[in-house]
DNA sequence: ACAATAAAAGACAAAAATATCTTTTATTAT
DNA sequence: ATAATAAAAGATATTTTTGTCTTTTATTGT
């Protein structure tokens, strides 16, 4: 099992997409996206519906329309982009599946555990959105393949 | 999402339950280890027969019949049982899916997911099946609920 | 030998995740 | 106004994961 669910990679790979692309104004339609991230078009679509409705990303409809993102938005922490996909388990939840992580019951692996899961979860909220737009447009960093 | 599927806490779980019940002899049956890790009966007798086959634990048919691990193997490290449940995507795969992790190609989390999926791996290679073995039997280590 | 026990195996079922298809709505340009 | 464009919405399909049911096989005790 990956770290993340397939929804959530495409959906951090599609923001992270549309915030180098957009970065200095105009849009960028579900195809590009889609071409761009190597992802199944219609399933994108759904997926970057939800992020839209949850204020995560924009959109307009029509010719020149496409997906963008709010500039002020550029510094969210990507934790919230996880967190709107795949819930927030894997900063809070049990890594055996106990329904309660905690000091009082806790599961074998919970010291250790913890240590990491603060690790993943530190990462994640001082990662931002738009923290690798301009190696993204020098091809320092990749999204597909 | 969780660290780990539903399947691989269940098998996680039910091992360290075998091992602690069975460290002095004995076997353990199916009915005992479901209700002890809390877990559906049923499921669980696939998983653990799943890990027989692969010879992760052991068990007997009949009568005083039932599942117990080879004192060799309570050495045996915790990644083998994700590996064989989960694969070794945890510990090798990149963080936003792309096919293959590397530093030619990296996606934008790669340095960072690198170290916290280091410590990951150590983590399951250096904690061992008998590990908690005493204190399972003391109550101080929760497997369920 | 026979009955009782308990895991193995195989088939099946339900739920969730992933993916696709079709219709509708908003926006733009002519 | 009308046609063209592109996302939103709703419905449907496929695959994977999780869970259950039934039959078979191995083992033990009588
Ligand atoms: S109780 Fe399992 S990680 Fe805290
Ligand atoms: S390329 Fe993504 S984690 Fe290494």
């Amino acid at each position: 099992m990956a770290i993340f669910s397939k929804t959530c990679e495409y959906a951090i790979r599609a923001v992270f997409y549309i915030a180098h692309k957009t970065a200095n104004g105009g849009r960028v339609g579900i195809k590009d996206i889609a071409t761009g991230i190597d992802s199944p078009e219609l399933y994108l679509a759904k997926i970057l519906q939800d992020l839209s409705r949850k204020g995560l990303i924009s959109s307009f409809k029509g010719p020149n329309g496409g997906f963008f993102i709010e500039p002020a938005l550029l510094n969210k922490p990507l934790s919230e982009i996880v967190e709107a996909v795949d819930g927030d388990s894997l900063f809070y939840g049990c890594a055996l599946g106990l329904k309660q992580c905690s000091e009082i019951n806790p599961c074998p692996l919970h010291n250790d555990f913890k240590a990491i899961r603060d690790k993943i979860h530190l990462l994640l909220s001082t990662t931002t959105i738009g923290e690798f737009n301009s190696e993204l447009m020098n091809g320092l960093f990749s999204l597909k393949k």
